[in-house]
RNA sequence: GGAGGGGUUCCCGAGCGGUCAAAGGGAUCAGACUGUAAAUCUGACGGCUCAGCCUUCGAAGGUUCGAAUCCUUCCCCCUCCA
């Protein structure tokens, strides 16, 4: 009974936040079974620089670690020869052996902020496929027909489309599936666009009289703006790599409303904690506050609990009581017959792109100097002054005129 | 191989030969307000030695007093047919 409970329990908290979990009574058999399960992820070598969007799957990986099982990081680096056409509308360059293993090594930098290391177990899908031969290809290839490779959306568009499908394009997701069947996973992980190559993995292991691993896939998440998928090309991304001040200000961002997204995707905290967070903003509670405790959580989780207060308190002060920050950039900068000209000051200082720009922020009353306002776009600064430029709320130069 | 439609400032997208640094939207930035770098509102949004000047509308030429708008050649995309 006690056992039937766990599991059932179990079971919940990893359907949290998940898009699609499949077959769902398999896995609570699976789960019942009481021995830690092969949970397997395979990530593209192409993206070293992991964003938040990353760890909404890297979260479910860990939270099945922190239940007791094992996980496979799976560097697709035999694929990532291949390049998965998934989501894009045309076939993809394939990358070089170095470049594939020089991406994989900053991966391994990067996912143990999230991941457990004892009970991860980093594979390079190579390990087998280098092994696989001319004969163990076409025998994996067999097992598919043409047919069923272009019910995969993409293939389906594009073949529809007169747009060029290249026949390896079909091998990757065999091969990806053929990974489950040399791992024996009994879960596997991915984003919502990977559905089509996970459930391969099942037919796979099927086929090669394995008991079918169950697919849990997982949402993409929202970049800052709110519509796009996070990504880095899109700049809408919060890096894990991110300073804390500016992972706190970039989550404090966030609209209100999207806020709620990014908690049940990126917040550890219960199900029933947020339930009661929802309910308080709903009577009245400053949705603020919510955010503020998210955006701790998050900058603790990737630097540390202390950093996450230094990043708030800077941030009250900075905002809320508009002083200035503790530390900025110091630049000097060259003067020539003892002055510079305001706009070209601000140029050289990096706070502006151009000095129309910096004449447009005068314009605006965007541009301070020592905390007063400036307004005279004509002003020359003298040779030897230092002085504490803002532009904006957020940018600031302590500048030295030489 | 044939027919047709395009390439415009970060993106999308308008653009009578002059009044176009180029409508509109998005993104972005600034200001106000606030509960925050939310929301909302206002404004800005090529560059410069900035009330003036310089460089942009796929590329190179040409016509014209004057071209993003007309002509020629070239490059690149897309759609339909074979």
């Amino acid at each position: 009974m006690m056992v039937e409970m766990t599991s059932q329990d179990a079971f919940a908290q990893i359907k949290r936040g998940a898009e699609d979990v499949l077959i769902e009574s398999e896995l609570k058999q699976k789960l019942a079974l009481g021995r830690p399960l092969r949970v397997k992820a395979g990530f593209d070598p192409t993206a070293p620089d992991l964003h938040l969007g990353h760890t909404v799957l890297l979260n479910k990986m860990r939270q099945l670690q922190d239940m007791g099982h094992h996980a496979f990081f799976l560097i697709g680096d035999f694929t990532g020869m291949i390049g998965d056409p998934t989501g894009k509308n045309a076939t993809r360059p394939p990358l070089s052996r170095e470049q594939v293993l020089e991406n994989a090594l900053s991966y391994r930098e990067q996912v143990f902020k999230v991941l457990d290391p004892e009970k991860t177990e980093v594979v390079f899908n190579s390990s087998w496929m280098d092994g696989f031969s001319a004969v163990d290809l076409i025998k994996l290839a067999a097992t598919h027909t043409v047919a069923q490779m272009l019910e995969r959306d993409d293939f389906g568009k594009r073949y529809r489309g007169g747009q060029p499908i290249a026949i390896h394009e079909f091998v990757y997701p065999l091969v990806q599936g053929y990974d489950s069947v040399a791992l024996k996973a009994d879960i596997e992980l991915g984003g919502t666009d990977q559905k089509f190559n996970l459930l391969m993995g099942r037919e796979l292991q099927r086929h090669y009289g394995q008991s079918p691993q169950c697919v849990l896939t997982m949402p993409l998440l929202e970049g800052l703006d709110g519509v796009n998928k996070m990504s880095k090309s899109l700049g809408n991304y919060v890096g894990i790599t991110d300073a804390p001040q500016d992972m706190f200000g970039k989550l404090m961002s966030v609209s209100d409303e999207l806020m709620w997204r990014y908690i049940e995707l990126l917040s550890f905290c219960s199900l029933a904690e947020i339930a009661r967070w929802r309910e308080e903003v709903g009577q009245g509670r400053n949705p603020r506050d919510i955010k503020v405790m998210l955006a701790q959580e998050i900058v603790a989780r990737f630097h540390s609990r202390r950093a996450a207060e230094e990043a708030l308190a800077e941030f009250e002060a900075r905002f809320k009581q508009g002083l200035l920050p503790e530390d900025m950039p110091e630049i000097n900068i060259g003067s020539t017959d003892g002055y510079v000209a305001i706009a070209n000051m601000l140029k050289q200082a990096g706070l502006v792109a151009s000095t129309s720009e910096a004449l447009r922020m005068i314009d605006q009353g965007g541009v301070k100097f020592d905390g007063a306002k400036v307004s005279d776009k004509t002003m020359r600064v003298k040779a030897g002054s230092v002085i504490v430029a803002q532009v904006g709320k957020r940018k600031f130069a302590r500048v030295s005129v030489n």
